[in-house]
DNA sequence: ACGATGATGAAC
DNA sequence: TTCATCATCGTA
């Protein structure tokens, strides 16, 4: 079983998003060379009020594509040197994306986008068909015992918000 | 604990 | 146009 994952399993609440993309392959190809990785860690960021996530401001020129239609990246820039990558979800209008935080032998989001050269060039590309990134379903099972919830990294300022668990990950396999 | 390093958004 | 901030990481 081997499935790219549709528009339908974007375009629904990001925190069940989330937890059922662990388990799931990120598949990064360029030219003959292709490398899929399984999601391990990742995080939610929901609404226009949620004072962690980029659209708590409005939408801007950078942010727009949270606001759009699920199942596109969201790839931005930030601390002067790293690429932070974002699958966007739920309907049009409402901006949320999920941040993909943690892969297989790879802990922490700028280390996935430097490993697999990731960078603005995919930003707003389709994730839906085999392009340069998508995400797959290859058939594996992760029990819900095995997967933790936790805060935010790195959200210290979005007071309240700072809190919320919204970060699903595949407690270490050992 | 802190510096690297530059785009972003808000203030002026 | 200027300025503080930032969904981080490596070194110490």
């Amino acid at each position: 079983m081997r499935k790219i994952l549709r528009g339908e399993f974007f375009n629904r609440p990001t925190l069940k998003v989330a937890r059922e993309l662990l388990g799931k392959f990120l598949v990064r190809k360029q030219g003959r060379k292709m490398v899929a990785l399984m999601i391990t860690d990742v995080e939610a960021y929901i609404g226009h009020r949620d004072r962690a996530s980029h659209a708590s401001r409005g939408k801007t020129a950078r942010n727009a594509l949270m606001f759009g239609q699920a199942g596109y990246w969201y790839i931005y820039f930030t601390y002067g040197m790293h690429w932070m990558l974002n699958i966007v979800t739920e309907g049009n209008g409402y901006p949320a994306a999920i941040l993909i935080r943690g892969v297989q032998n790879i802990s922490g989001p700028a280390r996935i986008t430097k490993f697999l050269k990731i960078d603005k060039k995919l930003n707003g590309k389709s994730a839906l068909r085999v392009s340069g990134l998508w995400i797959e379903d290859r058939g594996v099972k992760v029990a819900s015992r095995m997967i933790k919830k936790g805060k935010r990294v790195g959200v210290d300022y979005a007071g309240e918000w700072k809190n919320r668990p919204w970060r699903f990950f595949i407690n270490s396999l050992v």
